[in-house]
RNA sequence: GCGCCACUAGCUCAGUUGGCAGAGCAUCUGACUCUUAAUCAGGCGGUCCGGGGUUCGAAUCCCUGGUGGCGUACCA
């Protein structure tokens, strides 16, 4: 903890019994005698100044009488049903009650106004001495301040400036805060202290809590989508025995009373399609992922994924099915299905170019790779500057150009198509195109948003296919699939033909956010512990 | 991982060639009954990220450690 560069430091005892905070408070106590010494030639450091004279305010505030922190609270509406309401509720002089926290206070003399901010709006408030009384109305003036969690009761008003407000009768202290917010103008600016003190960034910066609202929004109306579509929500386990679905490495983590060594799940997939065997026909799941690999701007170590798999679907009737999923929320959550992400407007509402991964690599290399051996792709990996591993095969180093050299144009929406057999060991082989998979991902501002096939259900070519991973992996491949004999003992009980989806959800965030860091769409984004 | 950049008051930021550490907001005192980044007057507040070095003298230059940002690599 940088102590000096943290205004927020909680008040001692506040979460006694929490190690953490004891450590915390001896290095805060540590601290205190140093000033101290400071005190007697240079007077005292700030955030204790600030501490006391709040702690002062809330002795006087209990000296007359008054619970800083009391129970409950009856609202009777919230700001942005106020500013709704106007005109019906100042003619009848409606009395509300609200609540939330006081962000500005300009006290002058006699009078004041106040601005009182709740979850989706702000409300400006006037408080008059003769109105309320000196003892209250100095309360108020003296004893809260911004970031007060306060409740008002009042009438609405307009003011002379023409400013909707509340002309308040009576006032009442909710919750005293006791560490300065920031500063009002600018907010709250440091990233990391952003994402680290979460709860400030959301109580200084009402855009943020905007931006929150929104990806609750999105998830309601995606979990709408499904179900209208006959989709049924499910759960599957985040600690598995074995990990697959994907290729990645896991977070390990120990079992005690089984003393047996468990994985974090790196994909729900083989659970849900274990489902889909069972009979439940259509089923999705939003699930919480975790990937033990690196970070940036688009890869926390847990990340929201979304799978459905569709019984009787095959990947062709995903594609529009996704179009209209995205096309859909757009809208619904900005507006228009023209979304604008950084420099570029993305049209989401026509229908979205389809390309084969080879016809792809082509295009952008114009070099057609379909019969290009393992020797010829890492030459040419090697001619377009890629830092290629020894230990890569085919279908890795398509993959590496792929990334490289096409997947960087996909600005508008387009689905990468029938990718190759090595890269997808749970696709089904595509029924025309002999090495290629049944198989897209669409793009969007250079960033996958989602992986969708015809999901292989033929159990004997599912076994070749994992021990083709495990080949991969015995030769040093560690994010190559393993061996699941239960999940080949479904498919043995028979899989219907079936379509899965997967879309990743903090992606499709950040696109309809305009968010350009995963860290920005992540209520608790990961952050090394604080030193 | 690697490369480049940043870190100054509680917050947002200035700080010239190496020469007394600055502003606004917040806080405190006073004035003010329609303000709204309220205003006016006055006051308090600093481990210039930590450690080491060069120098008569370091926020400033050098070395080193920490944290963060951006780019790059693997991945969704």
């Amino acid at each position: 903890m940088r102590i000096r560069r943290s205004t927020f430091t909680p008040a001692p005892g506040a979460y006694s019994g929490c190690e953490r905070n004891e450590q915390h408070f001896k290095r805060l106590a540590g601290r205190k005698i140093k000033e101290k010494t400071m005190t007697e030639k240079r007077g005292i450091a700030p955030t204790e100044r600030l501490r006391q004279d709040k702690e002062l305010k809330l002795e006087r505030l209990r000296e007359a009488g008054i619970n800083p922190y009391p129970y409950r609270f009856d609202r009777n509406t919230t700001t942005v049903e106020c500013i709704a309401n106007e005109s019906a509720w100042i003619e009848e002089g409606k009395e509300v009650m609200l609540a939330g926290r006081l962000m500005s206070q300009r006290v002058m003399g006699k009078s004041c106004f106040a601005n009182l901010e709740d979850r989706d709006g702000n409300i400006q408030i006037f408080l008059r001495k003769d109105e309320i009384g000196e003892d209250e109305y100095k309360r108020f003036a003296k004893l809260m301040e911004v970031g007060d969690h306060v409740g008002v009761r009042g009438v609405l008003f307009r003011t002379r400036t023409d400013e909707l407000s509340v002309r308040v009768a009576e006032v009442t202290l909710l919750g005293k805060s006791m560490l300065a917010l920031p500063e009002k103008h600018h907010g709250l600016r440091d990233p990391e202290l952003r994402a680290r003190q979460r709860y400030t960034d959301l109580a200084a910066n009402s855009d943020v809590r905007q931006l929150f609202i929104t990806r609750s929004r999105m998830l309601r109306l995606i979990r709408e989508f499904f179900e209208e579509q006959g989709f049924l929500e499910v759960e599957t386990p985040v600690l598995q025995p074995l990990y697959g679905g994907a290729s990645a490495r896991p977070f390990t983590t120990q079992h005690n009373a089984l003393d047996t060594k468990l994985y974090m799940r790196i994909a729900n997939e083989l659970y849900l399609k274990r489902l889909i065997v069972g009979g439940l026909d259509r089923v999705f799941e939003v699930a919480k992922i975790f990937r033990n690999e690196g970070m940036d701007r688009s890869h926390n170590p847990e990340f929201t994924m979304l799978e459905a798999y569709a019984s009787y679907w095959d990947y062709n009737d995903l594609m529009p099915f996704i179009e209209e999923l995205y096309r859909r929320l757009a809208v619904e959550l900005t507006g228009s299905a023209q979304i604008v992400f950084g420099d570029h407007t993305i049209d989401l509402g026509s229908p979205w170019e389809r390309l084969d991964f080879y016809d792809a690599l082509e295009k952008y290399t114009g070099r057609d790779l379909r019969g290009a051996d393992e020797e010829a792709l890492a030459a040419f990996a090697d001619e377009l500057s890629i830092d290629v591993d020894p230990s890569w095969n085919r279908g890795k180093l398509l993959d590496a150009i792929m990334s490289k050299k096409v997947e960087p144009n996909f600005i508008q929406p387009v689905f990468l198509m029938d990718h190759p057999k090595e890269i997808s060991p749970l696709a089904k082989d595509h029924r025309d195109k002999p090495g290629q998979v049944e198989r897209f991902e669409p793009f969007i501002a250079t960033m996958e948003v989602a992986n969708a096939f015809s999901e292989l259900n033929d159990p004997a070519e599912q076994r070749r296919r994992f021990e083709a991973q495990m080949g991969l992996r015995a030769k040093g491949d560690d994010e190559a699939q393993v061996m699941d004999e239960d999940f080949i003992r479904a498919l043995e009980i028979g899989m219907p033909p079936t379509a899965g989806l997967g879309i990743g959800i903090d992606r499709l965030v950040m696109l309809l956010t305009n968010s350009h860091h995963i860290r920005e769409i992540l209520l608790f984004p990961m952050m090394r512990p604080e030193a």
